[in-house]
DNA sequence: ATCCCTATTGATAATTATTCTCATTATCAA
DNA sequence: TTGATAATGAGAATAATTATCAATAGGGAT
């Protein structure tokens, strides 16, 4: 939540003579407000219930917008879940949940202060570094065990009976 | 490459009274011969010119199949870039040359024996854990400091000029 | 070698996520 | 207030992947 404000948004969208628009500040405020990772959708959505009327293709070109600016990141949390969160000032990775698809955030400074030298020490630039783990959070484990229903849908344990 | 030799593959094929056809040898094939990180289409192609006649979809089905069976892993090595690679044992990640998408490898021990470790402690259930590093390689930074002409489609370095 | 069951395939339609098009609207500097 | 043009909405277009279904082909049993 740590993002420039609105009136700094608004010197950043000035100075190269962009607009300030009603549905810009309006998609904004809502990565702003919230502290999961939402898609392109849900954005949408929340974005209507704040009564705009702001079309999909509006988010998808703000969240592009916001991308270059520096304001907002793309995150692949894993297979098909590209999300979006605001700039952070600390690097931070992320933890995935098959079952629920919870999202737990987690620092890993030994990524920063020894992989990423090693990298360039082999004459290789990097600009961007994820870490993605996947796996079951503790209360999906827990059902698991007991044979509870709950939402499989994402389910990626490997299953002898439908490998297809 | 080193995954299990065709007759393994039939045998843990019929285990699961799959049937080794023609197709699948073909793609598991393709898959062996490259060292290269290939997408569906780019198998697809490949297989083609070994003259099997085989479908598009039959790619994208086998290779689901070979990744639930463990032959093969899905990687998504940045953004828009999903490829396929062998199952390895040694557990390795990947850098990626935003300009001219080389993939380089890399080890980093410290992901399995101190980061992973941690984030287990917590009660977490660690199933998958991919470092994605992206940056220039050692070419495409000489060449970008030299303004020369090189494939800049994919450059993601933001453009002052180009920001929506 | 032949038969039969059914796993697998090819061709193509369907789906999903994202981007593009373009006429219309709205921002903001003058 | 006006004018230049950035931005938008609505829907078409695109691209990647998955689903459908009739036809084909493994491979165990005979």
């Amino acid at each position: 939540m740590d993002l420039p404000n609105q009136s700094g948004f608004q010197s950043v969208i000035k100075a190269r003579n962009l607009r300030m628009t009603n549905q810009r500040r309006q998609i904004l405020q809502v990565l702003q407000e919230s502290d999961e990772h939402l898609d392109a959708e849900a954005i949408y959505d929340r974005v209507r219930q704040k009564d705009a009327r702001v079309s999909l293709a509006t988010v998808y070109r703000s969240l592009t917008l916001f991308k270059n600016l520096g304001l907002v990141d793309e995150r692949n949390l894993g297979e098909d879940y590209r999300r979006f969160e605001t700039a952070q000032d600390e690097p931070h990775y992320h933890f995935t949940c098959l079952a629920c698809r919870k999202v737990i955030e987690f620092n890993a400074p030994e990524i920063e202060q020894k992989i990423i030298p090693q990298i360039e020490a082999q004459g290789l630039k990097v600009t961007e570094a994820h870490l993605i783990v996947s796996g079951y959070c503790a209360d999906c484990q827990r059902d698991q065990t007991r044979g509870k229903k709950h939402a499989d849908t994402h389910l990626r344990i490997p299953n002898q009976t439908n490998l297809r």
